[in-house]
Order: C-alpha cells, then sequence, then structure tokens
DNA sequence: AAACATTTTTGTCCTAGACAATTCAACGAA
DNA sequence: TTCGTTGAATTGTCTAGGACAAAAATGTTT
C-alpha cells in the first residue's frame, strides 16, 4: 500500500464478461465455499469455468439460479430435490412455496396489500425515483397513523413487499437501497423525536444484531416502538460480534438484549449463536430475538423470548414491567 | 430445516469450556478459516486443541491474541512480524503503532486535539458508556459552532480520534458501535432538518459507496455539507454496486455523483472501480470522490475530482455553480 | 532519488476424503 | 389410523497439503 507505482491494470475482473469469483458468488448467494464446491461435486451443478489459473467462474445465470435455489432452501425445500432445476421449474416452486418468512411477516398486508393504495402509491415513488413523494408519503402516515401503527401495519408490509419486488426483479437494487436509505431517515426522525425521556417507565434494552446480520431497517422498527413503549434503548447498529454484546450489555447496565434476525441465516448458526450469548449473558438479563427468521420460531429456546411479529414487542414490555 | 422436532443439543459449545470451534473465531476476529489454518501452519500459531474428531478448537486466550493481531495488521503490520507475539509483546505494539489511515485524516486534530476539551470530554462520554452524554455534547456543539464547523472540524476529528482508540485497544469494539450509532443519529437528525430545499440552488448530487465499503459515516459527514452548500442530495446508503450506480444516475437526472472511501480498498480496485464508473456515466456528469483512502489522491484520473479533506468540497460545489 | 527487476510474503483457491448431525423411510406397537 | 423407534440416505462443514498470483520488500541500475 505504501509502493509509490500507480497499480499495474493488470485484468480487471468485468462483471459481465467470464463471471464471477467463488468469493463473489458467496457474498452473493449467501451460500458458503464449501457448499457450493460440493455442490458441483454431488449434482453436477453449478458448473463453473475455470480461469487461466484453474479457479472456478460462475456465469450470471447460475448465480441467479443459486439465488432462487437458496430462497426455496430457506422455505424447507431440500437440496437433492432442487438444486440443478432450471430456471422455470424453480420459479413455479418458488410461487407455489411461499416463503415462510413472507407470510409471517406480511400478515397484515396479505389481507389488504393488494387492495391498500397507500402501499401501492409508495412502491410507485420508488418506482418512479421519487425520493420527495416517498418521504413526503411516509411522513404524512406516520402523522395521520401515529407510530406504532405506522411501524407495524405500513414500514414492515412495505419492507416485505420491496424485498419480494427486488427478488422477482421488479425492482432494481439501487431501487432498494434508496427505500431503506428513506425509511432509515423517517424512522430515525421519529426515534429521536421522542428519546429525551425524563423518568425511564420501562426496561434499558441493548439493540443490535449478530454478525453477518446486515439488515438494518428490522433493528429500527424495534427501536422506535420500544422506546414508544418507554424503554430506554441503546443501540449498537449492525454486526456485533457476540462476547462484545456481552460485554455491552455488561457495561449498560441492560435489563434485555434484544437481536434483529433476517431470513438469510442457517438454523444451525443461529442456534449456536444464541445459545452461545445466553450463556454469556447474567441470568437477570433478559433475551428478545426477533425478525423473519424461521429458525428463532420453530424451536424455542430456554431463557430466551421469540417475537413473532412487531406486535409481540408491547406484550413482552407489559410482563417485564409486571415482573419488575 | 423443516423438521418438526428440535434440533438435538448435543455438545453445546460451552465457551469457557474446551474452545471456540473455527466458524465460531471466524465470526469474532474476521479471520477467514483459511487464513487460520494456513497461519498454523506457517508460523506455529494458533495453536488449537482437537475435539473427538479431529476438529480444531482454539482457547479463549489465543482468539484474544487473534482480534489484537487483526488490529495490528489493520495498522499496516504485517503477519510474519506479529502472529505469534505473546499478548505483551502485541500490546506493546499496539500502543506504539498508530494507524495509517489515521494519520491523514487527523492533520487537523493533530494541531489540536490533545488539548480539545471537548474531544476529550467525548471520548470519555464513550469510554464510560454515557449515549445520553454524548448526544446531548455533539448536538449542543453543533448548535453553538454551526453545522459546517461542527462537521469538519468535530466530528470528522473525532471519528479519527475514535478509530485510533480502537485499534490501540482503548476502545472496545462495541464502544465504537456506540458511537457511530450515535453520531449517525445527529446528522441525520441536521440534515433532516435542512432537505426541505423549496428551489434547488445547487447540483442534484448522488451519494453512495462501492461494495466492500461499509463506511457510512464519511458518506454522513459529506450529505450534510452538500445539503447546506444547498446541493439535492439523493443517498443510496454504503455498496452499491458500480452498475446500480450508473443507472441510478441516469434514473436520478443526478449532476453528481459523489462516492466516499476509506483506506481499506486496495489502489488496483479502487482505480479500475472508478475508471468503470466513469466510462458507463454521462460525460455531462460529475464524479466527485472523497475519503481517506491514500489511492485516490496519489494518482489522479480523467474526469474525476478527488477531494483530500472535507473543506474541498465547498469549492467544488462553487465551481459547479460557475460552470452552470 | 527514481525506475526497474527479483525475491519473499501472504491470502485465497484447489482436490478429495471424512464425519457427525439431520432428515427420510420403513417398520412395528398401541 | 397415529405414534415412536430404528436404519439408511442426505447434507453441511471440517481436514490436509499443495499451488499460485498479487502485494510488499529488497536489490540493482539509471
Amino acid at each position: 500500500m505504501n509502493s509509490l507505482t500507480p497499480p499495474t491494470v493488470t485484468t480487471p475482473p468485468a462483471p459481465g464478461n467470464a463471471g464471477l469469483p467463488i468469493a463473489a458468488v458467496e457474498r452473493e448467494t449467501g451460500l458458503g465455499k464449501d457448499t457450493l464446491r460440493v455442490w458441483e461435486r454431488r449434482y453436477r451443478f453449478p458448473t463453473p469455468s475455470r480461469d487461466s489459473s484453474g479457479d472456478r467462474l460462475y456465469s450470471l445465470e447460475q448465480v441467479q439460479q443459486l439465488k432462487l435455489i437458496s430462497r426455496l432452501l430457506d422455505s424447507g425445500l431440500r437440496p437433492g430435490k432442487v438444486v440443478g432445476l432450471g430456471q422455470a421449474a424453480l420459479q413455479d416452486l418458488l410461487t407455489q412455496h411461499a416463503p415462510v418468512s413472507a407470510v409471517i411477516l406480511s400478515k397484515t398486508m396479505m389481507d389488504n396489500a393488494g387492495a391498500d393504495p397507500l402501499i401501492e402509491a409508495l412502491l410507485h415513488a420508488i418506482g418512479t425515483h421519487d425520493p420527495r413523494a416517498l418521504r413526503h408519503g411516509l411522513s404524512h402516515a406516520q402523522l395521520r397513523m401515529g407510530l406504532a401503527p405506522f411501524v407495524t401495519d405500513l414500514v414492515a408490509p412495505l419492507t416485505t413487499a420491496v424485498g419480494e419486488a427486488w427478488a422477482q426483479g421488479r425492482f432494481e437494487v439501487f431501487e432498494e437501497h434508496l427505500y431503506t436509505e428513506v425509511i432509515t431517515g423517517v424512522l430515525r426522525h421519529a426515534i429521536a423525536s421522542l428519546t429525551p425521556q425524563p423518568v425511564p417507565q420501562g426496561p434499558k434494552v441493548l439493540l443490535t444484531t449478530v454478525p453477518q446480520e446486515q439488515h438494518s431497517l428490522g433493528l429500527l422498527m424495534v427501536e422506535a416502538l420500544l422506546a414508544l413503549e418507554g424503554c430506554t434503548c441503546v443501540s449498537l447498529g449492525t454486526q456485533t460480534p457476540l462476547t462484545d454484546i456481552a460485554q455491552a450489555a455488561l457495561a449498560h447496565r441492560a435489563d434485555v438484549v434484544a437481536l434483529s434476525f433476517s431470513n438469510l441465516h442457517k438454523a444451525a448458526v443461529v442456534q449456536t449463536s444464541l445459545r452461545e450469548l445466553r450463556a454469556q449473558l447474567p441470568a437477570t438479563t433478559a433475551l428478545w430475538v426477533g425478525g423473519a427468521c424461521t429458525a428463532l420460531h420453530q424451536w424455542p429456546l430456554p431463557g430466551i423470548s421469540a417475537v413473532q411479529h412487531l406486535s409481540g414487542l408491547q406484550p413482552l414490555v407489559a410482563q417485564w414491567r409486571h415482573a419488575h
């Protein structure tokens, strides 16, 4: 890095050119390098070409298929059944097998989303690249509905809808990024305007996510709702190592540690992480987890409260208050 | 994943028990599995024990050493020099060795930081885990100094100071996370309170970072300063793929694309990325880059304006105004 | 000093095998 | 049928060295 000569431009890894190296595919799909290699050996898929030094290069088309496969696995299907199927078959399965996560989160949406003109209007604002209209529509809705319903009945289903639209190719990456940015601004604004809590009336909650979990929106939604309930929230943002979460809980004398999970994670990883963290935390510190991650809700762990839906937070706080 | 029976609790990897498996060490230290194994082979460190089936188990002590080593590598030292050193030697090196990236950014800090009582007070608030004092001190300073000096003369050097303190082990990861979170809140609050710009008086600027660039604070600082100058800012957050940046610039009819870089990147990657992006953008769209990344400033590229310091933004905007 | 050539260092990828944890399928008992 | 139990198949992750290209350090020549 301290060389004084300009870097030699050797072979710029042109994206559309030959294909993506295995590390990029791991980033894109969430499937580990080992898994990608063993699938190739067992199922004859994917079938990457090789560069001059024998390293794998995955075609964009196969990466796309791998993304679909990854989604299907999250829905409960098994690799032996789906790895190697063509695009068409995969798409069919996806429409049949509605992702479990989406179903849970979007319960309120399913009832009225197709008919909800507000969500449609906001989606339209995203598609037409009109951040001002998007922000205005959201602020307006927040004032009209009140913060809690705004978060649970609008932001959550809207986020799900955007995620689905993106997965189906109806939104570009940058459109999803813009949405995230605007929502972040609106939620943070709301949180900031209600944080000055003179006398704490609820538990002190430490908020964060585990490493490799980048979804910050869920965290903000939870923070908004908890702050509204009178909790004192300390957010560490995303991706805090486990030992640091435990350290932070101690340093801040947190009553509760709250973690948010998206559905990217594999069940085993989530389970061991939580068990590890639970062991490192004092017994008096509660551990609340939530999010679209299926692994959280199927097998409850001792000493850990799993919340299926954002509306489940309020009862948890009430319960905590009652016990103290 | 869809079984109806909970996963059997075989050998819960009790943390204090035998040690951490390699996947957990990767999570905690950020060092890849391959790297951990090849270090063991080359430097005889770390020296994990094995479980009943031959898998590595790393002691907590060695994991701690690995974390220190990881920080030293970020500071520019080389593995051959530091892998295998004892705790004491590592700590010594950390206090001596200031990170390379920080030195560049902190020019303004070096002049007065040791003497600036405000920065000292804010660092103290971080160390004592007092988010309220931190937030209050920052808001107060912002009102007193005015937004632009607040950003360039306080937030920027403070961020550098925190980064250095973290690299030297004086701050834990979670303390740095909390700082980032609070600053983010303060900056976003300031930006939100000046965005309603009735008639645009400056260029429309698209703000984002390239993939693998996670530093969001620099982006927010730039957004605050540009918004203050009357620019219409559209931020996409961090890590937008190159093709999506170009797409977004087109969709939003941006006059300027502004990118922020920290010093993590390798020179060659940065150069090729910028060249590629420049080629994909319309000639009429300006491309501004800035940040602590040394590669940006040593070899200027045609059609790209590099900003060394945040104070260089204002002239760029003035220049753009003059040309239109 | 600056430009170039050579050696060392270092992270990542490779193959191919192994194994434990899970899931599936078949079976028998209530 | 429905519920457990048991054996077979599936599947993710780990291991062992070897290999190689890019980056950094070092040496050499203008």
